[in-house]
DNA sequence: AGAAAAATGTAATTTTTTGACATTTTTTAT
DNA sequence: ATAAAAAATGTCAAAAAATTACATTTTTCT
């Protein structure tokens, strides 16, 4: 495993020194692998056999061989971890913390993806009589964006932002009718009523939400995604680029399970916008 | 580089004694970074000082610099890469790929993003009088995000998906309005006419769209995001998430611009919609 | 062949890491 | 609240590892 990742992991079990290391480490692992213990030692305001004790509590070697996994962490290709962003961090910081967090998060989310229920859930889409978007707050940008893709399928494709028509339009469900569910905690009381009033008219219901939620036991099926939100923010963050890319994958299966000549229509579909853009002059 | 290749390719250029050791390192890297200078020695039938000079010919500190640059090649398990979706793969196989190929143009988007004009676009925002995200199409989920986002920090802000409505805007700017364009090729026409409405009413215009296209030179500012897009899916996946993301580092700059008072107005906010949800049970 | 240059090795030196043990801090039981 | 035990941390010395300086050997070129 990733020997970042250990590090914060496993940051509760440490005692007070060795924090300090971990801090010191996980706030510049760059550095870090270019210091002797003694200096490490002298950032992190603790002995150097603190040091070398730290190494051992991560299961390596010593502090030489801590170094070799941690520059083995940090080479790219390598998963990202989820480096929460610090008061002081300048722009370079938080940036890259950002872009990494979001990618540890979706290695994490791909890893929790159950792929019978993506399959079937394929399977529901292709044969639906109209599908439904629904999401509230930052889920709703979510719910927006499927219906920009669904909508090139040339699939009836319905989407609200009020919670009044996605009620109306749940009443007015039938047998082969697709309502898809996004919220991240799957707590939110609207969108569980949403789900249920859906169900007694007959459609299927999908939820992108996470697993064991209420909103979850009132699908029909749950396309769960287990993915780590930083809360220091209090905004979503990392949970939507995972919604978003679960997204893609049902668009994608889509097309695979209509085959080449839909292909075909949504080429076809994007040529109609070239009216709307400038022209690129060497293509 | 990678220091495994890079041996490969300088082996001509070195010494009798020093291809010795590249021979042994090659033959067995995972035994070489775990080994101390004289083992490597004793394995290549060469004193230690020739291993350490073969290792500066590599453009290397020393030998433990070298054993860090081995160890970071060998790391390299499988890069994320852009794969693309192929006709016959089934659900495992293009979950994996979107997931995989999304965190690679991730990767490929932090590198390519400019954090000076980040942090200059995080000074202009937190300074505004009134802030604007339009995008249209793909995009105009991603202003729908930028839009909730920005919300929650009780600043002035503005989103339209209607095109006359995003002109009406535009033209009722003055001093201190900053609009965001969000769009990933830069080419749509009426995206770029806004950008100049919007100049010609002084407002400060940021762009998140592709270098050198039409729209970028019209804004202030040039977020530029360099995204490879798997065209042959004839939709745009990866370029939205890239924007998201960029969003997300932008919304976290403001936040830590503002202190930390201002994380409690956030938390406050989030607090706000408790009683819209189901409570969780264990918290 | 013989001088010069390059390569390699030897041995000492320096740097780095680790281990043994003392001291301090924290926890636990009374 | 206090003493004993346990855990954590630091000091210092020993060991290991890497590097340097210099001697020796090998190669190259005239």
């Amino acid at each position: 495993m990733n020997i970042l990742e250990k590090i914060t992991q496993n940051k509760a079990s440490f005692s007070k020194s060795e924090r300090k290391v971990a801090d010191v480490i996980l706030a510049n692992p760059q550095t870090a692998i270019h210091s002797s213990i003694a200096t490490l030692a002298k950032m992190s305001d603790v002995s150097e056999p603190t040091v070398n004790r730290f190494c051992r509590r991560l299961d390596t070697k010593g502090f030489p061989d801590f170094k070799l996994h941690l520059a083995q962490s940090l080479a790219n290709g390598t998963p990202y971890v989820n480096r929460h962003v610090d008061e002081n961090d300048g722009p370079e910081d938080y940036t890259n913390k950002i872009f990494e967090s979001t990618m540890a998060s979706l290695e994490v989310a791909r890893q929790s993806v159950d792929v019978q229920v993506v399959n079937r859930v394929v399977d529901l889409l292709t044969q639906a009589q109209k599908i439904s978007f629904f999401g509230l707050g930052a889920s709703a940008s979510v719910a927006h964006d499927a219906l920009n893709k669904f909508f090139r399928f040339n699939v009836p494709v319905v989407y609200f932002e009020d919670i009044l028509m996605q009620r109306m339009s749940c009443m007015n469900c039938s047998t082969g009718d697709v309502v898809v569910l996004i919220s991240h905690t799957g707590r939110t009381k609207s969108l569980v009523e949403i789900a249920q009033i859906a169900r007694m008219n007959d459609a299927t219901v999908v939820g992108i939400t996470s697993a064991d939620s209420p909103l979850s036991h009132e699908c029909t099926y749950v396309l769960s995604l287990e993915v780590p939100e930083d809360t220091d923010m209090y905004m979503p963050m990392a949970s939507r680029i995972a919604q978003l890319t679960l997204i893609d994958v049902l668009a994608t299966g889509f097309t695979l399970r209509r085959g080449n000549k839909f292909r075909e229509n949504l080429k076809r579909v994007k040529d109609t916008l070239r009216g709307s853009r400038y022209e690129k002059r060497n293509e």
